[in-house]
RNA sequence: GGGCAUGUGGCGUAACUUGGAUAGCGCAUCGGGCUUCGGACCCGAUGGUUGCGGGUUCAAAUCCCGUCAUGCCCGCCA
């Protein structure tokens, strides 16, 4: 775990800023609000001067010089000047560079930059996809959006369990099966591709009059344990989930443990969450009138109730129907109080994967097997759908009632805007459910990064292939992830596949440059060598390595990878402004090459975390 | 009816939570740069009343009020 260098000089910044104002008899307060990164006027800046103005009755521009000229020594400010009464510093640009270097390099990859987590465990629950169709373009932004979170968690010193909520009861599972029984022909294919062609079908059909007596009765049967079709329903959806874990083993993406709507509602856990809403008198039984027979929440007994609630068509949420039936956010409360403890852990688990591609198996719960220590967490964040908001909001204030406002605050929700298909693109014509799927777009990708390759590098057939991929991923994750989370996305392989420009390729390609570098330095560079001037190009580099830090805590704590896409390319930016400006191995004194070296080393480092947060691989060469 | 999200040059977007100096970037367009460490590159130019109208403030893309447009949600579906 390390400290940002930028936040301990803006800290003394404001110390002495605080210092000098008050041996001049102003009342400042903090002033650390008021400083940050200056845009072409020196390092950082401060307008607290502005802020002093009004109880001082002074302009502005006589308090800052004022103040400027008061700052004492520092020992990472080398000077401060007032202008338009703003108070500018510049910093000591070899000391921060030493600082920086020195930081960057204890800094631990993957789990080691920031320490804001300090060992809290959270939970994290993504795609959720439904276990009847492969992973499609939609899915996808869930999938990646999941894996950043994770990432950034791990990064922050935060005790990550990803987790999979599958979905494998309810009308679109009957209609599978359904589907999959009137289908003669064998599956061929990945059973995901296979399966979601079947769904598609049925689904086309079962809408029709003749089939609501036969798909309810298939329903009866799905839901009630034992029967040969609950089995079938389960063999077929986690054959269908395998497949889908092929596609996110492709894409790089791992979970820790898959839960099965089936065996929340199996289990004992239901009736003991529902029991406890009722003992605490948040829900309550009816039995007479429209709800007769159900458990319901009643909206008009909630003091407080937020805004949200206000105007809704009917002023009851139903959680268990007259036939004893729980509806979804039945499920999804009891599901939450075990996530953070409330309950104990009814389940069983079995591993569903051996070995995954991250070295760790993946569990699923099960009928048979073992008990594990997941869930009992801090904090869970739910990455689903914009859509979904009501239900999440309606969760944090079931735990509210319950007197738990630390859960319902601890309940995050990342809602991200959907996915939509170019009007009249090819894609859109196939539907985005059939055939723009992430093993397509994958797979178009690969196609492109092997043609870019061409001649450009002398490469093995199984080299060139394997860099194809990981460019690939690069632009189809870097594209997906830079975007705000709340922003739709219109779908369009020309948006998907940007090779060039503020893209993955681009940050790839500058680390491979930067590790091309390293390689060929006649010495290994010492980490923190420092160079005795720093131009402003030099600088440059060292100042957004430096915002590493500022860029995973704020993409970390606010829920959006999409700040840490920008500072990637940021990054990137700088470092080929750098390189097109300095010399580094040729032309070079021993002192300019080593010093600039590690200027180098401390790039790579950061481009490679700030790569790895986002799920993307830092190449050494494409 | 109520709630939420979005609206920024031709297109796509950043900054909005925490007000701060010249609204940053990519694509496209135009003009430059390879006998030079990797051209998936760099430098420059063109292009903006930040949907609209008020308000607060020394200062508003950012905060407040109103308004328009688009989309979503408010079920004994999940």
């Amino acid at each position: 775990m390390t400290v940002s260098p930028f936040s301990v000089v803006l800290d003394e910044a404001a110390e002495a800023i605080e210092g000098a104002a008050a041996s001049l008899g102003y009342k400042t307060g903090s002033v650390r609000g008021a400083m940050g990164a200056s845009k072409g006027f020196g390092d950082i800046s401060c307008s607290a001067a502005f802020r002093i103005s009004k109880s001082a009755g002074e302009r502005p521009a006589d308090i800052a010089a004022k103040i400027a000229s008061r700052i004492g020594k520092c020992s990472l400010i080398e000077e401060a000047a007032a202008e338009g009464g703003y108070i500018n510093m510049s910093v000591k640009r070899a000391d921060f560079a030493s600082l920086v270097l020195r930081s960057i390099s204890e800094a631990a990859y993957g789990t080691g930059l920031s320490g804001i987590g300090n060992g809290k465990k959270v939970i994290i629950e993504y795609p959720s996809a439904n276990p009847m169709h492969p992973i499609h373009v939609g899915h996808l932004r869930n999938l990646l959006l999941g894996d950043a979170v994770s990432n950034l968690h791990r990064l922050c010193g935060y005790d990550v369990e990803v987790e999979d909520y599958i979905d494998d009861l309810g009308l679109q599972m009957v209609i599978a099966v359904w589907g999959y029984m009137r289908h003669k022909e064998k599956p061929e294919g990945k059973f995901d591709h296979w399966l979601g062609m079947v769904y598609a079908d049925a689904n086309r059909m079962a809408p029709g009059e003749g089939f609501r007596d036969e798909l309810s009765a298939l329903a009866k049967r799905i839901e009630n344990n034992g029967t040969e079709e609950s089995r079938l329903a389960r063999s077929i959806a986690e054959r269908c989930v395998r497949a889908q874990y092929e596609t996110a083993a492709n894409y790089g993406s791992y979970h820790d443990v898959l839960i099965w709507e089936s065996d929340i509602l199996g289990g004992k856990l239901l009736g003991r969450a529902m029991d406890m809403l009722l003992e605490r008198g948040v829900a309550r039984r009816e039995t007479e009138g429209k709800y007769n027979g159900c458990t319901i929440i009643d909206f008009n007994s909630i003091k407080d109730l937020p805004s949200e609630f206000g105007g809704l068509k009917e002023s009851v949420k139903v959680l268990v129907r007259n036939d004893g039936t729980p509806t979804y956010v039945a499920k999804d409360i009891a599901f939450h109080m075990w996530k953070f403890g409330m309950l104990d852990d009814p389940f069983r688990y079995s591993k569903f994967i051996e070995r995954q591609g991250n070295g760790k198996p993946l569990y699923s719960t099960s009928a048979s097997g073992e008990r594990m220590g997941f869930g009992n967490v801090y904090e869970a964040i739910n990455i689903i759908d914009v859509k979904q908001s009501y239900p999440q909001s309606l969760l944090r204030l079931v735990f509210r009632q319950l007197g738990r406002g630390d859960i319902g605050n601890g309940i995050r929700h990342l809602a991200y805007g959907r996915v939509e298909l170019e009007e009249g693109s090819l894609a859109a014509r196939k539907g985005i459910s059939e055939e723009n799927t992430a093993d397509g777009l994958l797979e178009e990708a690969r196609e492109r990064a092997y043609g870019l390759i061409g001649e450009r590098l002398k490469l093995g057939e199984e080299e060139k292939g394997r860099v194809s991929e990981a460019v690939a991923l690069s632009a189809i994750k870097f594209a997906f992830l830079k975007m705000s989370p709340e922003k739709w996305i219109t779908f369009s392989w020309k948006w998907a596949l940007s090779f060039e420009g503020d893209s993955g390729p681009y940050c790839q390609y500058m680390y491979a440059r930067a590790t091309r570098l390293l390689e060929d330095a006649p010495m290994p560079p010492k980490q923190d060598k420092v160079c005795k001037v720093y131009s402003d190009g030099e600088f440059g580099l060292v100042k957004e390595i430096a915002g590493i830090w500022e860029a995973v805590e704020k993409s970390c704590s606010e829920l959006r990878p999409s700040v840490m896409a920008e500072y990637a390319g940021r990054l990137a930016y700088a470092f080929s402004s750098f390189y097109e400006s300095t010399p580094i191995l040729k032309d070079t004194s021993d002192d300019e090459r080593n010093c600039r070296l590690a200027l180098v080393g401390g790039f790579a480092r950061a481009m490679k975390m700030a790569l790895e947060s986002l799920g993307i691989e830092a190449l050494e060469r494409m």
